[in-house]
DNA sequence: GTGAAAGCGCTAACAT
DNA sequence: ATGTTAGCGCTTTCAC
């Protein structure tokens, strides 16, 4: 349908008629070299057979092998980027964000899920690092040590997010879960809480919700309160937060005020007072964390913590741009804060 | 650091010292392609051998370099997936089971997003077709007829999602976003509501939530109804779901009952409506779209269209491998249907 | 069970 | 402004 007949194909294995850039090459009457460099400069080929080889590759219907480029130039135009879940809005909106920054500047987002663990973690990283991206995105700090050996060994740009507490591999960019914590803790003993208690996320490697929890227990006993119980929920959904609650009022039913370590535990907490008769906030205080949407719109409105999910994702893709473009980051570590925002609930 | 001074590196190319196959193959002793082997079919080298070539593997640290490997068999792990944003519950419900499914799978997802932009859309195809993708999933079945053409003629498995109103380019699943809006319209006149409105998305290519207003009108009319008023609002947000919900009782104040065709776009609504003292449903209906977390903690609690998100994903991820391991499915269209979920809204 | 040779489609490094 | 040559790191095909 398209060879004239002249050379054969040597190894004969593409599956279908594949256009290749010699084609366009020789219908353009340039060599390879030339159609490529109508690809990456288009300055430097002449207008005249520029437009020759467009209209080649118009007519041709011609898509570069970027598979080839990349091997061949040994620069990929790829970041990857892996979360623990989509499904969870702080996620998505960080990777929506990023992989919107990226696209801008020709980057491709190859996304992978570890589903909170640490050994799909250190799989996708394996396998991420086999494409050879031009940086890594990850989320949290904590990684399996084969992991971390393996990123610190290929030397790209390596952005952890959402947590900024520890020295990171590369670059961090997030808040202080400890210190969100301990702010709920502060404004819930300021309120005149006696007995606090949390529902924290059971899944060990969510370091993060840790690390709010930790932060939560350190700063009620800095204050003289009483030691907080606290009860793990995984997986952490509405149901969980629901059940959460429940098993709570039922080993302490002293308690008044529950920091939940997600909005989605608080508003399953939640759901759970209002089956129960337990006043929100009068008998029972409720705080979340993530200021989610749905968080915003219940009644009573729920307080919670805002994080600034999207610019992150603007200020994880921003800090990979300024590395790949040769400058040497002043700060590798980037604190975007955290806002504790008081509704309703407590 | 690792070489014996024995060959030159003939290029001289490679930014940091990345190990090679053929860097195994020295170690272990045996010739590169064995170890190849070694990590395609584990089976067909010696166990003596093998050992040999992980232990080298181990010690060097070797990660495979799948691009050129990918260059070299013609066949790459990856699937391309476009979505408008995944900052909205529904695309990364779907995204994250598609992701789960194809990773355990062994297939990795190059994710792009579209920005309800068509031209975008076109970018993206051609970028990602770039990367010889063994499939591509996109969101929805109206596209630019250049990629139309060029997915055609790349001769893998295509999946669009969430609609299967029309004939596909290759495959579907989803559900149909009239027949949705028609049960909406139904259910509203039999509940005797007098004046419908519909809350819209402006965006030009969401042709999805357009579809659910023709529905809806067409199914209005069929009724005998009045010809709805509606109300185009872009960006579809919270914000713009207040702001439309005042503009149509402004514009049309007999209006008795409000199909939006997102639950944001209806939580905005009802929003709006607590702000403006008109009561939820009494003097107003709304129903919203998607069945989001939101609408079922709200109060009144959103009356909605309950749409099978994760399952898309996961379906058409099944279809995908259906497709790749030589099964030429049955169904190319498949219809997971939607459901009517009443509440206490309307 | 293992290896040698050839080449995937493209681009870097020199020419000219 | 354009071309020549030589690979990128791997896998295919075919031989042993």
């Amino acid at each position: 349908m398209n060879e004239g007949g002249l050379g054969p194909k040597p190894r004969g294995r593409e599956a279908s008629g594949a256009v290749r850039m010699s084609d366009v090459a020789r219908l353009a009457q340039v060599s390879p070299i030339t159609v490529s460099r109508c690809l990456q400069a288009p300055g430097r080929v002449a207008p005249e057979t520029r437009d020759r080889i467009r209209a080649a590759m118009e007519s041709l219907g011609y898509v570069p092998n970027l598979v080839a480029g990349t091997l061949a130039s040994n620069r990929s135009r790829m970041v990857a980027a892996l979360v623990p879940t989509l499904a969870q809005a702080n996620h998505a909106a960080t990777i929506d964000a990023l992989t919107t920054r990226l696209n801008q500047a020709g980057l491709q987002v190859l996304l992978g899920s570890t589903g909170y663990s640490d050994i799909a973690e250190l799989d996708l990283v394996r396998t991420f690092l086999g494409y050879r991206p031009q940086a890594m995105v990850l989320t949290g700090v904590t990684h399996s040590p084969e992991a971390a050996r393996l990123l610190q060994g290929v030397g790209i740009p390596i952005v952890e997010t959402l947590e900024t507490g520890t020295t990171p591999l590369d670059m961090a960019v997030g808040f202080q879960n400890a210190a969100a914590g301990a702010t709920v803790a502060r404004h819930l003993m300021a309120r005149g809480c006696r007995q606090p208690a949390v529902l924290t996320h059971g899944a060990a490697s969510d370091t993060r919700a840790a690390d709010r929890h930790r932060g939560f227990v350190a700063q009620v006993r800095a204050c003289g309160g009483v030691e907080p119980l606290s009860v793990p929920v995984d997986p952490a959904d509405l149901a969980g937060g629901a059940a959460g609650l429940e098993r709570l009022l039922i080993q302490a039913s002293g308690v008044d005020a529950v920091f939940c370590v997600s909005d989605t535990l608080a508003l399953g907490a939640l759901m759970a007072c209002r089956r129960l008769g337990v006043a929100v906030p009068e008998r029972l205080a409720l705080i979340g964390f993530g200021d989610s949407e749905p968080g915003a719109l219940v009644q009573p409105a729920l307080s919670t913590v805002h994080v600034p999910k999207a610019e992150i994702g603007d200020m994880a893709a921003a800090m990979i741009l300024a590395r790949l473009s040769g400058q040497e980051s002043a700060s590798r570590v980037v604190d975007l804060g955290f806002r504790l925002v008081v509704r309703d609930s407590g």
